[in-house]
Order: C-alpha cells, then sequence, then structure tokens
DNA sequence: CCGAACTTGTTGAATGCTCAACTAAATCGC
DNA sequence: GCGATTTAGTTGAGCATTCAACAAGTTCGG
C-alpha cells in the first residue's frame, strides 16, 4: 500500500456504509434481544439448533456445524459446552474419525426450538420483510449471495 | 400471538434471509478481524474515534455519541473506558449539565485513526462496494435506510 | 511403514457486550 | 419551592467471542 493514494469512499458510498451499518446493527440487536427474552438464548445458539433440527438424524459433525453456522470451531465448542449444560444438545464421539465430535439434538433442544421459532420468525417478518417490498427483497437477496461469494468463495 | 398460525417464511424469504445472515456476519467479521490485526481495536471502538473526528472541536456528550454509533449507553460507558485507558479520548464534565460528560478525541486517538483509516477504508472497498454493481449500491443503501426507519421510527 | 504435516476439536485468558441496579442531577407538577 | 419523576452516565456480574496454544488422531511422502 504505500505510495498509493487512499480511495477514500464518495458521498453516495459513505451514506451507503453508514446506512448499512445502522440497518444491521439494529436488525440484530432487536432480534437477539427479542430472542434472548422470549427464548433465553442468543441468536447464534438458535442458528445451532435450527441447523441441528435440520440435519439427518438431527446430528451434525462439530466441523460440519461450525460451517453451517458460519462460526469458529473455538467459537462453536464453546457454544456447544453451554448447550450442553442447558441440556439441548449432547455431544457424542464420531464412529469414524476418533478425533471427531457429533453434536445430536436432544429431545428438550427440539422442543425448546419448537417453542421458540414461531416468535423468532415473527420478528424476522416484522423487522425485516414487512418494511421491504418484494423487488427489494430479491434485490438483497442477490447482493447478500455476491458478497458472500464474493467474502468466502 | 395465542391462536394464530404462524406465517413461516416461504423458501425465497428464507434463502434471503440466509444469504443476509451469512453476508453480514462474514463481512463484519472480516472487518473486525483486519481492524483488530492493523489498528489494535474492534470495529465499534473505530466508529466512535470517527464520529469524533468528525465533531466540532473533536467533542461530543456521551449520549450523543452512543445515539451516533448504535450503542447502548452502558456499552459506550465501558468502550470510552477502554478507549482513555488507551490515551485515545478523554472524558470531561460538561459545563452545561453537571450529570454529563463529553468525550474528547485526543492528538494520539486522532493521530491512530488517521492511521487506521486508509486501511480500513481499502476493506471496505474490497469487501463490499467492489463486489456489487452502481446499481447495487444503490439499492442496498435504500433497502438499508428504509430499515433503519422501520426499526427506529 | 514411519515421521512430518495437517486436521479435529478443546481450553484458558483476555476482551467486549448485556442487563439490572445504582448515583447524581435536572425537570416536572402542583 | 419541593417532592416525584425523568434523564445522564457508571458499575459489576455474567455471558459470548477471539486468539493462541494445545492434545490427539489422521494422512501424506518416500
Amino acid at each position: 500500500m504505500l505510495g498509493s493514494m487512499t480511495r477514500w469512499l464518495d458521498p453516495d458510498e459513505q451514506r451507503t456504509w453508514r446506512a448499512y451499518l445502522a440497518a444491521s446493527r439494529a436488525l440484530m440487536d432487536t432480534l437477539d434481544r427479542e430472542l434472548q427474552r422470549d427464548a433465553g438464548m442468543p441468536h447464534a445458539y438458535y442458528e445451532i439448533l435450527v441447523r441441528l433440527s435440520e440435519a439427518p438424524d438431527r446430528r451434525l459433525r462439530m466441523g460440519d456445524l461450525a460451517d453451517a453456522t458460519g462460526s469458529s470451531r473455538s467459537r462453536l465448542s464453546h457454544a456447544a459446552a453451554r448447550l450442553e449444560a442447558s441440556g439441548w444438545i449432547r455431544r457424542e464421539d464420531c464412529p469414524t474419525d476418533r478425533r471427531g465430535q457429533v453434536a445430536a439434538l436432544t429431545d428438550a433442544g427440539h422442543a425448546t426450538l419448537a417453542a421458540a421459532a414461531p416468535g423468532h420468525v415473527e420478528g424476522v417478518r416484522r423487522h425485516l420483510f414487512d418494511a421491504l417490498s418484494p423487488a427489494q427483497v430479491d434485490q438483497l437477496r442477490r447482493i447478500s449471495e455476491t458478497l458472500s461469494d464474493h467474502l468466502t468463495g
């Protein structure tokens, strides 16, 4: 970067970036607070339970679960310890790889998720989809998919 | 909500929501990591310094600073304690309200910000604006502004 | 085979955030 | 004016996340 001029954001970009920051922060803070209040867990933990509930036999390798939730392994490991202490998941040894662990959603975890889901979906609808036109929803999907590909791919 | 049927997300909405979650998480994680590595501070702290640097006399009331950064007062208070310990801001008594505190950017804070800014802007450009078409940038701005208004207004 | 390199998952320390409780000062209502 | 309410900001406890270091198992090169 030495010797290269910084290409600052022009006013439109500045405005876009700040609007994006404000909106995404407000959205996630709101959903997080609602979920914490209604289900006693942060959004990140809710997502872990969702991914497990959709997996075959409600089980996933820790690494796959980390990838699915966009989490670091360390973060998932700490989260799993807490979810296990709550009785919502169980960790089992992987039969095919002796280093591996498999996270399994318990019945209690499934029940907790089932109880939390309607309220959370309602929140996502109210705070996100209800505010946007169908065209904007489509735009947001394309933008998000582009960004994801760009960042991870 | 009792007795009301949950309006689940349809497949398009589901896809949009998950893409949005993945993208915004990846984007903020990336920028946060870059800023932590290059400037030794999380993105939230960077934003605090930016807002102070733009304020008249590089000073803002704590409450105004909290509003500007979309932060809770508690969060800002903790952050300010840390930024003050780093020597990047100073807290002064407010002359017009004896309950009040004014956060002031120090010269060291301004220098740190000036050193961090080019790299961070470069990151925002690379990870966000370079990936999107001008039309998509415009769409993202409108979507974000709509969501902000909807959530806070 | 066997050692080097890599992968899987966990741990502990340090940091940041949330929530509730609190102090102190300003303002409102009468 | 004066008590009740509201507002400004801080604090501490508890929880979540990051990073670096680690143990144990697997795979790869020869």
